[in-house]
DNA sequence: AACTAATTTCAATATATGTTTAATCTTTTA
DNA sequence: TAAAAGATTAAACATATATTGAAATTAGTT
């Protein structure tokens, strides 16, 4: 069936991307690990770069929802004050770090898709861009009403900071299971979040006032 | 010359990894960028995985070199207490954002690739881990030191954010110009450091006591 | 100057690459 | 059931790939 194999093809894809990058892969290894005919990958998507933004977009549209909810939700809660700044960066992180959790191994290999085009000069520019930077500015609106007395730039950067420790969580390496002698576990996402969301919100808060305590 | 040319596939080979990874780029593409017959990569480094773990291993010595000279420095000064947390963090981030920012193109190459290599499933775990963890590892001794009443785990967390943050900064992506409308420049890292250093201590601070005050 | 060792060149290896073509099979539609 | 549209196959396209081999050149040493 046609939607099948474009289904086989993306997973395929997804998986392979997240393990080796977009220039790590052929489009035959993609097609063999889908257990399907080479030419089928470029009959159903065309060109590598179109099958790569396929596999973006699957899972960006539905992250993009939940996430946009979960803000608007939280905003609505809090009416017609801004809501306390915790509660936003939670909500930025929640569906990230709930669907790399119990999403399946599908979104495992998405988010660390993300991790590696995030770090990716050529491509983190324009992907992340297209994909999330209408939500980022949405986050980023809530944000600067929370913290009113802030210098807009600082809290950019704050951004940039909460970005990188997120997707770092999303790479799969391991590293700081070794480097913490087993103390920690990167695949223990609920172990990050409960950190993560206090540790970037403390960070957001030096900047409260124009003036910062450092 | 021998040395001459091995420094020009050098630097040929940093540049195109940094921008387009370790897979996006061919053994020739990096000869022809050196201006050199495209045996000598393979004569002088062998297998390209040798020559990129050669670009790896060239500036990874002098960083460790400076880092751990800074920790020393700053550890002595505070003997026989223990140093304050700003300071080790200054410590860690100082000579990257230096070099990076007045080092040349060479080094913000070099620090391209480290972002890359950090979000990078398959190499981020092996590759880091082999160059800069005994590092990380002195800086982790020095932090749970200046937080004693803090747990370990938490404090590696902190390590993994700080890791995400810092290398996301080196990846050259200028998503943050477009997302703050200019107010930022990811290219000026005076900027990024003036910021990243307290947003960093301030997210370790809240560890301070094992019972975090959410 | 003569000999040795290191370096560079050019050509060739065998294989992998993204993409396309034309023919065949399957499903949908009328 | 017949025609049309869609999906799949196998083969081929030209090009690019990492790596190697044997000559030719250069540099260093006695």
């Amino acid at each position: 069936m046609a939607l099948d194999t474009k289904t086989l093809i993306l997973d395929a894809a997804e998986k392979l991307f997240a393990t080796r990058g977009f220039y790590g892969v052929s489009m035959r290894q993609i097609t063999i690990e889908a257990g399907v005919d080479p030419a089928l990958a470029n009959y159903h998507f065309g060109k590598k770069r179109n099958l790569f933004d396929a596999v973006m977009l699957r899972r960006a549209e539905v992250l993009n929802r939940e996430r946009i909810q979960m803000l608007d939700d939280c905003l609505r809660r809090a009416k017609p004050n801004p809501p306390p700044l915790e509660e936003i960066i939670d909500a930025f992180t929640h569906a990230l770090l709930n669907r790399s959790n119990k999403g399946g191994a599908g979104w495992k290999h998405y988010f660390a898709i993300i991790a590696q085009i995030n770090n990716h000069p050529e491509l983190g520019g324009v992907i992340m861009t297209q994909y999330f930077d209408p939500l980022a500015k949405k986050f980023m609106k809530a944000i600067t009403r929370a913290l009113p007395d802030a210098q807009p730039e600082d809290l950019y950067w704050c951004y940039h900071f909460l970005s990188g420790a997120l997707t770092l969580t999303f790479s799969g390496t391991n590293r700081i299971n070794n480097l913490s002698d087993g103390l920690c576990n990167a695949s223990d996402l609920d172990a990050v979040h409960e950190r993560l969301v206090p540790f970037i919100t403390a960070g957001f808060s030096i900047f409260k006032s124009s003036v910062s305590q450092r």
